[in-house]
This record gives C-alpha cells, sequence and structure tokens, in this order.
DNA sequence: TAGATTGTTAATCGATTAACAATC
DNA sequence: TAGATTGTTAATCGATTAACAATC
C-alpha cells in the first residue's frame, strides 16, 4: 500500500494545504469541505479531492473533511512528524539569514552547524560556525538530513559533490546553477534570480496578458 | 505580433534557458542546436524549439542557434534590457541578506531602500534603511518597480495592500503567505518552507519513488 | 549538392475538470 | 429519510513529444 506513484504537480500542492489547515485550526474551523477548501486556494473542489484521493482519501461522505485530522495526515504524509538536522554551507549573506530564521526551527527543521571558508565568529546566533575543513569530520560524526548550498555559484556543485560523497541525501540549493546528482539524492531549488526574471518578464508583457 | 499568449510552464523555462546560454557565452561556445542545448537542460530539444517558436523563432535551418543572439533575444523578451528600482520591507534576517547580495544589482535589480518598523542601522551597506512610515512619501517621490515583502507573516498581506494602493505593480514575496492581488499586479513567491517540507516528503517516500 | 537542423503541424501523453454513484 | 459531500471514473483540456517539410 501507498506505492502509487504521486506526481510532482500534486506533490509541490500538499505544503500549500497543509498551510491552509494550519490557518484554519489557528481560526477554530474545525470541518471543512473541498468545495470551501478550494474557493480558498483559488482551485477547483475536483482537484482537492483528487489531490487527497491519491493517498487514500481522508474525509466523511456528506461530511467534508476534518480539520485537525487532515492537518495530520498531511503532516504525515510530508514528513513533518519528525526532526531534520542541517547544516548550512557559506557563512554569506544567506547562510547567515537562513541560520537566524526561527520558524524553521520551529517546524522542526534544526540548523545545527554552518560551514565557511573563513570562520569571522565562532557561532551565529546559537549556531557554531566550523571552517569547511571540518564539513567531512562533522558529517561522519553527527550526520546531516539536509545540506543548505549558500555558497557562492562558483563552488556550488564542488560543494555538492562532496555532500554527496559523505552520504548527505537531500539538498536544499540557494546557488543559481542546476546540480548533478545520484537518482537517491533529491534537491530543491530555491532560484532567486529565476523568480525575478519571471517578474521582469510579466512588466514587461502586461499589456499582452 | 508578439501578442501570442505565452503559458506559465513556458515562461518559467526561459531563466533557465538564459543561465545556460549565459554560461555558454562564458565559455566561449557561438552555436549551439537544439539537441545539445535540451542535453545541457536535460529536456527535449522539442521542447527547446517548441519553447523559441513561441517568441518567432532564433534559429537558422541547418545551423543551431547563434548563443550571443539568442541570449540577447532572451534578455530582451524577460526585459533583462532595462533597470529596476526596488525597495525591501522588512529589515530582519532576509531582508538584510537580499540588500547586501551583490548579483542582483549587478543584472539590474537595484535596492533603492529598506523599509522596518525600527530602524537600527542608518544603512545596510550602502542602502538607506528607512521608518515603514516614510514608505508612502518615499515611493510617491521615487517611484518603485519592484518591492520585496521580507516581512513577518502576520503583517505582509497588509504591507502588500499598501504597496497595491501606493501604485507598486511587482511584489517578490518571501513570507508564507498568499497576497490576494489585483489583475494588474504580479506576484512572485519564494516558498521556502514549501521547498523545505517537498525536501522531506521525498525522504520519507524515497523507496517509493 | 548533401547534411544538418530548424520551425511548425500532428500525435501522444498526462494533468485537470466534470460527473455521479456511494454513503454518511 | 433527505441533503450534502465524498471518492473515483470518465471526459476534457493543455502541454509535451514526435515527425517532417522547409531551408540554410
Amino acid at each position: 500500500m501507498g506505492n502509487k506513484v504521486i506526481s510532482e504537480a500534486v506533490v509541490k500542492r500538499l505544503p500549500r494545504y497543509y498551510r491552509y489547515l494550519e490557518h484554519l485550526e489557528q481560526e477554530g474551523v474545525t470541518k471543512v469541505s473541498s468545495g470551501s477548501l478550494a474557493r480558498l486556494l483559488g482551485v477547483t473542489a475536483s482537484q482537492v479531492r483528487q489531490d487527497f484521493c491519491n493517498f487514500g482519501g481522508f474525509g466523511q461522505h456528506g461530511y467534508g473533511y476534518d480539520v485537525s485530522y487532515l492537518k495530520g495526515k498531511l503532516a504525515e504524509i510530508l514528513g513533518l512528524d519528525r526532526q531534520y538536522d542541517m547544516i548550512i554551507i557559506g557563512a554569506g549573506n544567506i547562510g547567515r539569514a537562513l541560520a537566524g530564521y526561527k520558524s524553521f526551527a520551529a517546524e522542526g527543521f534544526k540548523v545545527r552547524a554552518l560551514f565557511d571558508i573563513e570562520v569571522r565568529e565562532p557561532r551565529i546566533g546559537d549556531i557554531p560556525v566550523y571552517n569547511i575543513e571540518k564539513l567531512s569530520d562533522y558529517v561522519k560524526e553527527n550526520g546531516c538530513d539536509i545540506a543548505v548550498i549558500a555558497t557562492q555559484k562558483s563552488v556550488a556543485s564542488d560543494v555538492a559533490n562532496q555532500l554527496v560523497a559523505l552520504g548527505v541525501k537531500s539538498l536544499w540549493n540557494f546557488a543559481p546553477i542546476d546540480l548533478e546528482v545520484p537518482d537517491d539524492v533529491s534537491v530543491e531549488n530555491i532560484a532567486m534570480s529565476e523568480s525575478l526574471y519571471v517578474l521582469s518578464y510579466r512588466m514587461k508583457n502586461k499589456n499582452k496578458n
């Protein structure tokens, strides 16, 4: 069971459902129908039901979905029912910002260490900063669920290769480059400049839409 | 001419083509075929040709595409042939990181000012920081092509509304929330936590792929 | 010219939407 | 029970891929 292949399109929508369910729960809403959820997200009720149906369906005929139950199921599906140990490579602007961002930790994604070629401060907030030479020993000793690549573009793929060789299976990449990794490693890109380009595209082509 | 509606899927691929073309040009490569470009990006040659064909086609039968020419055309299409004035709302971790990120400026996206409810320093790098109360006057006086929302989630939609009311047409949103804006305003989201959730989803469901 | 490769139309594939029987 | 709303199958739509005539 549960071996059905879920399309990438569906997977990318799950976090958004989760976010709205969190919101509804905070508002004290206890039940929600596919129709009202759809209206909230700006999608069709069909899509909402199809998406949940991929995982077996979590609703009750004639009633809808229990908000807390559905949220819990989504958390389970997304793997948010555990903690993740993260390290950040690159203690520049982005690396430091991510290290200081409290809400990731609150959601179970714990930044354990930063690495850079130059250690200017021993810690950023309460997270230790190490020389990049220590990376290998650190990972071997402490393990790492997710490595964040927040380096210069020029060294990003070398760093990625090193992390892959150390057995890290998940890379969160902020460098503007496509990383080549083996099949069993997954990469999520935060493509900031590409996103900016889409904005400028739309500005230029506004009249044509 | 040029009024053909381009699908979102195509638009999102354009920045990636542009990035590879930049790379090829730097490497001194002067011509490229749809086939070799496709191999590089991990897509089909058909898709490459279709995508460019949407804008009229920039190649030569039997030859391929001239790298510099194609890159120039993509820059034009993406609106990278001009400068953009940006402001950042929120001088916290992310706002500061973006303000300090040099490559946006190099690409023509100039951060002109930061705004926050509290001004701890008069400038971050060489970018002035103002009290959020000055936002309205600033925008009326200096204009703003793109506003970056780097605030707490709780105030993000208020800030967005204010920016929209001031006539800002492009929002680059880093807050984990969906902004509601009129049709003539465009929003690009950098959904960091959603991206993290996709990573954790894949970790949990690795065996099933 | 012959070979290569485009631009573009047609075919395929997958994702979204509609419909409705099942059922709470 | 009657009304509501799900889970799921079938129909539609759009995006991707294949094919090939045009042509450099």
